[in-house]
RNA sequence: GGGCGAAUAGUUCAGCUGGCUAGAGCGCCUGCCUUACAAGCAGGAGGUCACAGGUUCGAGUCCUGUUUCGCCCA
């Protein structure tokens, strides 16, 4: 097998895990629960990659959280979607040639559920495959019997309250769907249309009035003509009467301040039954509701002749009526926001019905406290604007729906008296009049008046479970941030209404997903690929790690398939670096030490660890107690003070800095930083420059055991923190790693490193990369023939420079493919030469007359002024007095050490030109 | 109309509380199949950090204004 392939490894690992109960959350652990209810997607289809997204982050957290030790939940769930689903199933229906309304309710649902078996099924498989650790069996559905039972008590409990209540309201309609919908699922677009100017006359024969409207089909609901009460002019005719064109029917001139006596004619039509704002009008003067149109959105009997016209064909009919008569005065270009709606992108039509309501104001106010008192932090913080805006304009909710797939309303109507029974049992007498003729109400719930309830529903409420007082409030909720005031703001809202307490500490707004033109990936617009198909492609693990790596913590992605190559060939280096190390590894060199009982520690605090040998004094000791806390037991071989040299020092160095900075981002909720610091570790330090330097220990029989158990030390770090983003392969590498025991998975997290150990070391190996970059450099430049090994000559003018130069001259051959490395203290130069510096080291790279001296003098000279603009600009800061004075001393000190650096090598490079110009 | 976000290399984006010579992936150029990896390695080119002011010893970063794009609310 010369490259990674997921396939087999993937699936393998995740029955594992299941089966060993891992995905439940560890009672015995101590300690504060990690816990997360899953955004649960919709029925509807399939998951796309906004959801991979979203999914991948909390399985990154949760794995994240497990791995330190904390009892971790992730509960997983899907959503009924009310609309969307019953729009599917019943296009489906109609395909097979089923009327819905025909079949009746019983038959829909049936072949609802069915539907909902089938995508539930795929979705879920989907989930697995991504390898997301939920416990599936605290798995919860929004219409399951449980979550039934939740939304009832919901209900009835707010009705109680008087919060929930019924009435004939002009709500957003949609004419396909054929159900109100609440005013967030409205949505506005811009549309090129018309103001026509109508002109109405005046019952009395003495004039005219124009109205202006961008609706003209609405005219039959028009009850009344209003004009601004402050007008000058124009006021004069309130309480005239008007004709209404192509009826009979005369309406009254009144005075109303929402008529904008600068806006379109001054006049304006009211239609009560048709227009939000008229509805409001209508209701101070108590004007007569005119209903001209069909739930269809089709022209009724108050249209006459235009009866049975479609709204819009009736607009067109309209017009032409009335310019044929003379009552159009004049027709405008008008751009202006029309409502559509969300799910099917017909346009509203605002429509008058009966309908139950959520009153939002009481609601909302513990949920605006809880996050500007800091109880629920937002992340990104500016979505706190956002959320209070939205708060503090509450309108009240509608939350019935025409439709049949969804929570039926608990409330029964007395077909003898007419009560109004709320209830979560089905009462079978009527408590008024003791009458047992009972109807339920038709209509469902809104769906989201289920998925507010997410984050305890799930945990067994109204029931106060176990689980419900272990685990809630959750601890944090990710999702895309286009759901904010849908979902988030009422769950917190329902959570603090309910329980009393927040129902997360954070939220976790990720980007949207959108394709290569920009566009969100839905399943309507079929722009997003099927994560199967890439996981198939790619591998989970490389899809897990190329969205996290790439994602922009709030910001959206645009996301093409080629991004998927970056966490593929990631995989193949991690399974390429395990290889070579492995390779290595001979158990015949390592004699087992006798086995030490494994307490399998969850929290790996490495500073308490490792308190107790110091790597100053004793770095073999040190490393063999950070082995120990890795593994579980000591390394086979023991490790001498003397045994770690200045490579693997270095690396160790690297490896705590790692650590600190991927537990700092991880904290901070900066995955995509956390992602990035580990990738660019591995694959850029351990394996570009450690696994380089080491190839010669681990060729040799007496050096290898120590350079392969630093290896595998590293791997095995690597791995734990690379698991919560890419589980699969770390898991199944470290199963190959000889001294890991159990699943790393469940095993502990490296924290708390501290300062990084071996800051000299660091920085010697630092130089020696430095000294190396260049060498490869010239070669390149000068064109050496890459099989020729050359050599080179590092120059000091220090004589305390030269033996650890010379302690690491073999380094450098190495890494630079160096034939001999001389170290000299002054003395004429080595030519003829290439030549480089290295803060104050010359470095000469012998050419033998293979030189082409114009093109050396002309690098060394763009070398040169490239290094004379920075001295200029050091020379500039410090010669500043205000810089010296305010700047932090680290500052300053930095800047003259940076100078006297440019100044050395600036020297340096003359020198060469003039030798080269003698020459 | 109000609010929010974005504008940094050819491209997709990092760049946190201002402080080394602004980074990465992809793409491009040059050279290499060097017994872990061509899904790779080494080297390189490529940036007036949208524009104009301001604060500061110092601005990609903070402030003000402008432009373009996107989103949300009305």
């Amino acid at each position: 097998m010369s490259q990674y392939s997921p396939e087999g490894i993937e699936d393998r690992w995740y029955g594992r895990w299941e089966d060993a109960g891992l995905f439940a959350p560890d009672q015995d652990l101590p300690g504060e629960p990690f816990v997360i209810t899953l955004p649960p997607p919709n029925v509807t289809g399939i998951l796309h990659m906004g959801h991979c997204l979203g999914n991948s982050i909390q399985d990154t957290l949760i794995r994240w959280a497990r791995m330190r030790g904390q009892p971790t939940l992730w509960v997983p769930g899907t959503d009924h979607a009310s609309i969307a689903t019953e729009q599917v199933v019943t296009r489906q229906m109609a395909a097979d040639g089923i009327d819905k309304r025909e079949v009746g309710r019983e038959a829909f649902l049936e072949r609802a559920w069915a539907w909902k078996e089938k995508t539930h099924e795929r979705i879920t498989q989907q989930i697995r495959r991504l390898g997301c650790s939920l416990d599936w069996d605290r798995e919860a559905f929004t219409m399951d019997e449980a979550r039934n039972r939740a939304v009832k008590e919901a209900f009835v409990r707010l009705k109680e309250k008087g919060l929930i209540y019924r009435d004939v309201y002009l709500v957003n309609w949609c004419p396909h769907c054929l159900t109100a919908i609440s005013d967030d699922e409205v949505e506005y677009k811009e549309l090129q249309g018309h103001y026509w100017h109508l002109v109405y006359p005046l019952a009395d024969g003495s004039g005219q009035v124009i109205v202006a409207t961008t609706r003209p089909e609405t005219m039959f609901g028009d009850t009344a003509v209003a004009v601004h009460p402050g007008d000058p002019e124009r006021s004069a005719l309130i309480g005239k009467m008007v004709k209404l064109p192509l009826t009979d029917r005369e309406i009254p001139i009144i005075g109303d301040h929402h008529a904008d006596p600068e806006k379109g004619t001054g006049f304006v039509k009211i239609t009560p039954a048709h227009d939000p704002n008229d509805f409001q009008v209508g209701r101070r003067h108590d004007l007569p509701q005119v209903v001209c149109m069909t739930p269809e959105g089709v022209m009724n009997e108050q249209a006459g002749r235009f009866a049975g016209l479609d709204r819009y064909a009736c607009r067109e009919a309209v017009v032409a009526a009335l310019e044929e008569e003379g009552l159009l005065a004049e027709v405008e270009d008008q751009v202006h926001q029309v409502g559509h709606h969300d799910r099917c992108g017909n346009i509203i039509e605002p429509y008058l019905s009966r309908q139950w309501f959520l009153r939002m104001d009481q609601l909302a106010k513990p949920a605006v406290e809880a996050v500007s008192g800091g109880e629920v932090t937002l992340f990104p913080e500016r979505w706190v604007g956002v959320y209070n805006n939205w708060m503090t304009n509450i309108r009240d909710w509608c939350i019935s729906r025409q439709l049949w797939w969804g929570h039926r309303i608990p409330v029964w109507y007395c077909r003898q008296c007419g009560q109004e029974i709320a209830s979560t049992e089905t009462p079978t007498v009527c408590p008024a009049c003791g009458a047992q003729d009972l109807h339920q109400d038709e209509d469902v719930l809104d769906t989201w008046f289920s998925s507010w309830l997410w984050t305890f529903s799930p945990l067994g409420w109204p029931d106060r479970t176990p689980d419900l007082e272990k685990y809630h409030p959750t601890s944090v909720l990710v999702t895309a941030a286009d759901i904010i005031f849908f979902w988030v703001a009422r769950m917190i809202m329902a959570s603090y209404e309910f329980l009393g307490e927040k129902p997360f500490s954070e939220v976790l707004f990720t980007g949207i997903v959108r394709d290569e033109q920009g566009r969100k990936m839905s399943k309507s617009l079929g722009n997003s690929p099927d994560p199967i198909d890439l996981i198939d492609k790619y591998g989970a693990d490389a899809l897990r790690c190329s969205l996290v790596m790439l994602t922009p913590t709030g910001q959206d992605i645009f996301f093409t398939e080629s991004t998927l190559e970056v966490g593929r060939n990631f995989c193949n280096k991690i399974f390429q670096a395990t290889k070579l190390v492995l390779g290595a590894w001979d158990e015949a060199e390592l004699p087992e030490r006798s086995p030490e009982p494994s307490a399998a520690p969850r929290v790996l605090d490495l500073q308490a660890v490792l308190a107790g040998s110091d790597w100053r004094e004793r770095p073999g000791d040190w490393f063999e107690e950070l082995w120990l806390a890795v593994f579980g037991a000591r390394p086979p071989r023991g490790v001498a003070a003397t045994d770690l040299q200045l490579a693997d020092r270095w690396i160790l160095s690297r490896l705590l800095q790692t650590v600190a900075d991927y537990q700092e981002a991880m904290g901070k909720r900066r995955l995509n930083d956390a992602a990035y610091g580990i990738f660019n570790f591995f694959r850029h330090e351990f394996c570009d420059w450690y696994l380089e330097a080491i190839k010669p220990r681990l060729r040799d029989q007496g050096q290898r055991p120590v350079a392969a158990q630093v290896a595998v030390l590293q791997l095995g770090v690597a791995y734990k923190l690379l698991h919560p983003v890419m589980p699969f392969i770390t898991e199944e590498l470290w199963s190959w790693l000889p001294p890991a025991r159990g699943f790393l998975m469940v095993s502990a997290m490296p924290e708390n490193p501290g300062p990084a150990p071996f800051d000299a070391d660091r920085e010697r190996f630092e130089q020696v990369m430095d000294i190396v970059t260049v060498v490869r450099n010239l070669r390149s430049e000068l064109q050496v023939p890459p099989g020729k090994r050359g050599q080179v000559v590092l120059r000091v003018q220090a004589p305390e420079q030269v033996p650890p130069l010379q302690e690491v001259a073999g380094d450098i051959a190495l890494l630079a493919k160096l034939e001999q490395v001389q170290v000299l203290c002054g003395g004429p130069d080595p030519a003829p030469a290439g030549n480089g510096v290295s803060g104050t080291v010359e470095i000469f790279l012998l050419m033998a007359g293979l030189v082409d001296l114009d093109k050396e003098r002309t690098r060394l000279e763009k070398e040169l002024t490239r290094i004379r603009g920075w001295i200029k600009g050091c020379e500039a800061k410090l010669a500043n007095e205000k810089f010296t004075a305010n700047a932090p001393a680290e500052v300053v000190r930095r800047q003259e050490e940076l100078l006297r650096e440019n100044r050395a090598q600036a020297d340096t490079l003359v020198q060469r030109l003039e030798a080269l110009g003698r020459g």
